[in-house]
DNA sequence: ATTACAATACCGGTCAGTCGGTATTGAATG
DNA sequence: CATTCAATACCGACTGACCGGTATTGTAAT
């Protein structure tokens, strides 16, 4: 008995996030997946239901894979709170440039509809950003009457730095504009 | 001989609007767009010479839309720097709940390539923000480094408000929490 | 009768998803 | 072990639907 092979899914989910990343949903096709994957078009329907659940897959396995990658740099309870801050938005920019395809998928309403699924672990990066923010209130450091918003303005900034830039500001430019940003807004 | 009537090519984009804002590019389709705009889907093609040249005019449209609005309400020059903010943000926000379904077209890089013409009149509106910044620099009332980012981070901070609070946050509330947020980052 | 335009038929191209066939696997059997 | 066999992974040609763009038609107003 055949089993699925995990490694040919992530082949095919990052060769999809790849594509996802350039060009918008309906500019890519499946069958450019496939070639780009390395793999024959009817495959694509063994590991995927359907090409809305492909591109679904690409954003959750973003949001996880960038989750994990946050949480395991950063510890949100100990330490000084700038020093947590600074780490949460270094990671962030760090991340979405080593992943520069990708990170374009992970930003809020895009048109198309989110599904629950996505919505919650996209919440999942959010909750580090704002449990870091709302540490940082308790301990009297900072201050900040509606942390969850700040947590996704925080996404979207580096963001939407990114995108200006085009990759040009070098990555410790971006941070620390940012940084001094986002610290001075909150620092009480 | 037809004689295009301004009044009609309004009508068109402004029922274009409301489609492309609520459903991303590929799935609004011209014949749907002509009935919206009570015209005949030929009709489209006096007007405007593909689908992808009637999409750039909406944008087009919606940032000189937004330019003449914000300019008309903002002097740049005179009076306080904070007050000049304020009143960018708050003209912004309600800029973007009147015309909740165009915003989502206002941001930056969309995996879809942005034609020159539409980069120019999107820089309009950046330039109008970050001269008001710059402006408070120079008085020494306001600190930043790179104020064409600032002006940018606005644009996608508001978006980004916009959507997670799904137009459910109160107008004047978003406007004070990003308007304390900018305040405090910018103020020297 | 001429003009303008909505309505709609039509054409060609594109692409998501299907289907029939083949290759691989692992388990059961002797 | 070796062989068989069922299950199923894998593939890519095909198809049906859809849609952008064009051409045609019917009609209402001047």
């Amino acid at each position: 008995m055949q089993i699925l092979d995990e490694n040919k899914r992530k082949k095919i989910i990052a060769a999809a996030g790849k594509l996802f990343g350039k060009n918008d949903y309906h500019s890519v096709c499946l069958s450019e997946i496939a070639a780009e994957a390395k793999v024959g078009k009817g495959t694509l329907y063994v590991y995927f239901k359907s090409k809305e659940d492909l591109f679904s897959c690409v954003r959750i396995e973003g949001y996880t894979d960038m989750y994990r990658y946050l949480s395991k740099n950063i510890d949100t309870l100990s330490g000084d709170p700038l020093d947590n801050l600074h780490k949460i938005i270094s990671e962030t920019v760090k991340y979405c440039y080593r992943n520069k395809s990708v990170f374009k998928l992970l930003r809020a309403g895009t048109g198309r509809k989110m599904n629950p699924k996505i919505k919650e672990t996209r919440k999942k990066v959010l909750e580090l950003t704002r449990s870091v923010i709302e540490s940082g209130v308790e301990k009297g450091i900072l201050c900040d009457s509606k942390p969850a918003y700040t947590a996704n303005y925080l996404l979207d900034v580096v963001r939407s730095g990114l995108t200006y830039s085009e990759g040009n500001l070098p990555q410790e430019e971006l941070i620390e504009h940012i940084f001094s940003f986002f610290s001075r807004a909150l620092q009480k």
